[in-house]
DNA sequence: CTCATGGTTCGGTCCTGATCGAATCAATCG
DNA sequence: CGATTGATTCGATCAGGACCGAACCATGAG
């Protein structure tokens, strides 16, 4: 007796290694081509090929074609929503963590989900924000109050004109590492691109992991203390 | 190049269809037997038996025993938020829906998630709440206000003794159908239960789905409204 | 134009894991 | 106690699907 939607279809989809891999590293929000991806799940490029236009077909990627590359990416934050979901339900349910590398601190200190930040940073930065008035809970969804555009502004990111992305605006993505919810959407995204342009933090090569320097992460922490004093 | 938690072995946990079937059976928020859950998924007992063991080993189930019988649930709200996240997945990249019985509009109105109140019944009540100040998010998570606290009581529940519960009090969860948020933890849980024990509504016979009496509907839209024009 | 590289298609191989019949164990009831 | 039923274990079967070599097509650079 079965109801509601068939969910095997999409876990089947992400329970092959190859594929799963290519979920994973499509959630540095950058768009890769086959070969790309071939090298990061380590198979070859025809098995990637294969592999890549099942996801197509699943509606789980989307592709852009530019000359003879072909760059995929998620299809979009649902999808990445649930991987990062699903990344908190497999970190939360292993005894122990066999990849424990020197990069697993760093991810969850600070990295990219999709197109935002997350990790301790992440959530520290979300919590601020409501905490203090920046952002509001409204009609279902996070909303930014007039305090929360002044403080982007001040940041250099015109909270009206991110407003215009045909995306979802605001919301809170829930955080694999922290169990809380971290602030995703367009303004998640021109949150984390400002702070990469500022160069606070900086991108890891190949890597989701976010590395702010001391000096960037004093700025992101000044900036979100004196708001929240005044 | 490998980093963050393994998904492929939870993924590949959930993508066979016995299982499945038995994990989204168990989002009715019951605990079901071996047996019932073989019926479920029509397999046999002993295949099913094979399966919950991978499940339970796996972290994605728990199971108490009375007697003979052993009664397995979900083993928490966020493998009950991955599936629901999934099932979100699911059925928005299916571009025709098979199986849309006389079940799925039900679903889609009201149902349970694990054991909170989902479909459009859901996120009403968490949209009106939200907007009329009965929750506000504070320090990354949802809370209750005095004005919230006072309608919970009018419904006959008791805020803060709920609050006593080990498990998160409240937090938002996002609808599968609806793609917005409706209330989940322990206050959502209590809410649903309220309805049920008032007889707004019914569970449906081996469904997920929750059947308002138009009268129930009506109470519960009317206190709603009561609420939010004072 | 040729060569290199990105990417796809085809077909064969082989490994994995779901499945169920049979058997067994455990709990319950009359 | 015997019969029934819930549940597990074992072992054999087989279907499905990941994988890659080979071949081919498309694009871009020199």
């Amino acid at each position: 007796m079965s109801e509601g939607p068939n969910i095997v279809r999409i876990a089947a989809l992400i329970g092959d290694n190859a594929r799963a891999e290519a979920l994973s590293a499509l959630m540095s929000g950058r768009a890769l081509t086959a070969t790309e991806l071939a090298d990061a799940a380590s198979v070859t490029r025809q098995t990637m090929s294969s592999h890549l236009q099942k996801l197509l077909e699943a509606g789980l990627l989307k592709v852009s074609q530019q000359g003879r590359h072909r760059y995929f990416r998620l299809a979009g934050a649902d999808v990445a929503y649930l991987i990062e979901s699903m990344m908190g339900v497999a970190f939360h349910t292993t005894t122990q963590h066999p990849r424990t590398g020197p990069r697993d601190p760093a991810l969850r200190k600070a990295r990219i989900c999709y197109d935002h930040l997350a990790g301790e940073m992440g959530v520290y930065v979300y919590q601020q924000m409501l905490e203090y008035g920046l952002l509001l809970q409204k009609d279902g969804a996070l909303s930014i109050t007039d305090q929360g555009r002044e403080w982007f502004r001040q940041l250099g990111i015109d909270a009206d004109e991110v407003a215009q992305s045909r995306r979802s605006f605001c919301r809170a993505c829930l955080d694999w590492s922290e169990r809380k919810d971290h602030l995703a959407g367009a303004l998640g995204a021109a949150l984390l691109s400002r702070i990469l342009e500022l160069g606070w933090a900086r991108r890891v090569e190949d890597s989701r992991a976010i590395e702010f320097s001391a000096q960037g992460e004093a700025s992101l922490r000044g900036l979100m203390r004196l708001r929240c004093t005044e």
